[in-house]
DNA sequence: ATGTCGCTTGTAAAGCGA
């Protein structure tokens, strides 16, 4: 069995490559993130081409998650329960960001208690589905921007609801694969120092991935394919894929009968190469039967 | 690193997000 995810960053843009790196690498599934496409325009009839039934999740401009799959593809679940969304109170301000009417504060103008929001309207971050006997979900995590932007609140209120729903899932056996926009260690990102007050390394970031593996998900930590650090993200600017100027912000989290299968994990470090690639590579794991 | 992409919109340049 073999098991992929992969930030496409545009399903749209990247669809030629895509399907090249499907009949290559041919994983049984696959877990994209960012594909920007509505889920009625996801490129359903091209992957089932190459033997795929599809799940996606999308609005169709910024965000959006998939699933592909060659092992079955069943009890589809878009979002999570108590994902929070942006434009709710305690994040967006009454106009900022989201659609008009659903950013606002309380009728007395307080910003409400997290606890007592509502998923007014969650982003499209996160599909799960169960195939191969796996319960799978492809995450998308907020990016945070900066520490004291309201967007980073939302970050770690999505990860702390994350904690909670896939703490209901337990029971089965769980890979929780995405990009989590949260390097785990300062090993992985190229240059710590250069991180130091910038959000995707801090320590509540961090303690929102230990939150997870305390629900016993552990981090399938992939082999790089050049150098020492198992990097799945390089800005596009500046030449630093050349560089390998990177960050581990993509990861796997399994649980514990679904890592006891790990045969092996790589990140697949010559899909970030050549003309049109996305900023991401995709981790793949191959699991014993 | 702030050097590039991909998306969107007053279908062209500019703003936004990452």
């Amino acid at each position: 069995m073999r098991l992929a995810t992969w930030n496409v960053n545009s399903v749209k843009a990247r669809l030629p490559r895509l399907l090249d790196w499907l009949a290559e690498t041919e994983p049984d599934i696959l877990c994209l993130q960012e594909t920007k496409c509505a889920a009625a325009a996801f490129p359903a009839a091209e992957v089932g081409k190459l033997g795929y039934a599809a799940a996606a999740h999308g609005d169709g401009r910024w965000n959006g998650v998939a699933i592909l799959s060659k092992v079955g593809l069943d009890d589809v679940t878009l979002s999570f329960p108590g994902e929070p969304g942006f434009a709710e109170p305690g994040f967006a301000e009454p106009g900022e960001d989201g659609p008009p009417g659903l950013a606002t504060l309380d009728e007395d103008g307080e910003r409400g208690p997290l606890a007592e929001l509502g998923a007014v309207c969650p982003e499209a971050r996160a599909i799960g589905a169960t195939c191969g006997g796996l319960r799978v979900w492809s995450l998308y995590a907020p990016n945070g921007r900066t520490v004291d932007s309201p967007h980073y609140a939302y970050k770690l209120a999505w990860f702390a609801a994350l904690r909670d729903a896939l703490a209901a899932e337990t029971a089965a056996p769980l890979v929780a694969c995405g990009d989590y926009n949260v390097a785990p260690t300062d090993a992985d990102v190229w240059d710590p120092a250069l991180f130091v007050g910038s959000t995707h390394v801090t320590p509540a970031e961090r303690k929102a991935l230990a939150d997870l593996r305390a629900l016993g998900l552990h981090d399938v930590v992939p082999t790089p394919m050049k150098g020492p650090h198992p990097f799945t993200y390089w800005d596009y600017r500046a030449g630093m894929f050349h560089q390998n100027k990177g960050m581990r912000i993509d990861l796997v989290y399994a649980g514990a009968d679904v890592t006891a299968r790990v045969r092996s994990a790589y990140v697949d470090r010559e899909a970030r190469k050549g003309k049109g690639p996305s900023d991401h590579a995709p981790i793949v794991v191959d699991l014993h039967p």
